[in-house]
DNA sequence: AGTAAGTGTTACTTGAGGTAACGGTTACTT
DNA sequence: AAGTAACCGTTACCTCAAGTAACACTTACT
């Protein structure tokens, strides 16, 4: 009953899941094609990989910014399945840290081009929030920002750093991440513990200061600190 | 004598000096103009402000990469020209991160659309050695490096950790810049301060696990440790 | 006087992003 | 059964910014 009653013309739903289905054939095209001829693809180029014409292209994505910003989407997918886990584990400390960095490395380490593509390859002429790296990157921070702020006020520290804090940690590992892609010249292992180090003694050095001893080989206790 | 003996024509000498001022002429213009229009200006915008048309520029600039990387120079050198005093100067050892923090900074403050220009505008296809800022980036770290991993040999510690410690300090300063200069939501003194206290923390933390104790109120005794 | 560098112009070519206009197919509506 | 709303797809075009060709003038060295 409810079907027919003035639901506007089931045609237009007929195709609900299709679209979005070719979307996602487009943006694997893409992947493939920037996989296959580098970087520094065209319109043209992935309309041939998906053995289709442009214009088939433009009818799914409104533009090539458009395209992009999905793939950067499929992207943080990647990322996000493999990154997921590690931030959800409980565990010692330090070795959570790592196994969330050395989760980031592994990701840049199996698409180099996706990810340089990704990374790399954006617009000047991007309105702000047409920019999935920055976007993600602010997903990222955001929830660690979310987190460190809540222990700073749980030892009732100043708890202004979160975010700052947030950013700086994500573009530390980003940026280590970027020259490590670049000239490879230690293991992936060997980057993440060093990071791993980094980060720890950072984040041990600001709950010392709040007078906190913290166990690296423990887990953080969570939040249950000044009860 | 030498002058004229073989001295391959003296017409093409007499030119020598001129032409660069008239790059540094038309980055100028071309900072202008970004300042302007915006980041995404085009060659025909910065021949107008330059009072000159297209073809001129491509005397001086063989393209459009050619003149972004002379401007991202130009760039460079505002950064140092704040950054040099603080690097070089001596003193407490936690006020100096902070001042070289500041002065990263203060040029970001000072130029943000340039700085968005140089950071953001950047070209899928730059051939590997056009990226300033990738080279700016390699310059800075690769400076800090060099200090990091001569105080790491004088303690006796695996020096392996500079390199990408390195470029994780200059990719967080970097980072919680851009997020800063998006959403300025606080004061530069503070976020100065804030990633002081990080960087600080992480250093100190590397050097205790060495059993060393700094003074952030001191300065670092420069790689007398061991003698 | 000749010429090698520079000054500058207008008008063009090129290439990639993006669109117009056309025709065919499917399955819902009337 | 006829109509139509959504899709499939094509070729040929438009547009705009990067980059070039061709031409003419100036200056100071040979």
């Amino acid at each position: 009953m409810a079907r027919t009653v003035k639901g506007p013309d089931a045609r237009r739903e007929r195709w609900k899941g299709h679209r979005e289905q070719r979307r996602a054939e487009f943006v694997e095209a893409t992947i493939a094609a920037v996989a296959r001829k580098g970087p520094d693809v065209g319109m043209d180029d992935v309309a041939a990989e998906a053995g289709v014409s442009k214009p088939v292209l433009y009818r799914h994505f409104t533009d090539k910014s458009d395209l992009y910003l999905a793939v950067g989407q499929r992207a943080t997918e990647l990322l996000m399945d493999r990154m997921g886990p590690a931030l959800l584990a409980d565990g010692p400390i330090r070795g959570r840290i790592e196994q969330i960095v050395d989760a980031y490395l592994s990701v840049v380490e199996d698409n180099p081009n996706l990810y340089r593509f990704v990374v790399k390859g954006s617009f000047v002429d991007r309105p702000v929030e047409k920019d999935v790296v920055a976007e993600d990157k602010n997903l990222i921070a955001t929830a660690l920002a979310r987190i460190l702020g809540d222990y700073l006020r749980a030892l009732d520290m100043d708890s202004g750093g979160a975010e700052p804090w947030a950013h700086a940690l994500v573009g530390m590992v980003q940026n280590a991440g970027d020259w490590w892609l670049d000239r490879q010249t230690m293991s992936r292992a060997n980057l993440s513990d060093y990071l791993a180090t980094l980060i720890w003694h950072a984040i041990d050095g600001l709950l010392r200061s709040a007078g906190v001893e913290a166990d690296p080989e423990k887990p953080l206790t969570p939040l249950r600190l000044v009860d």
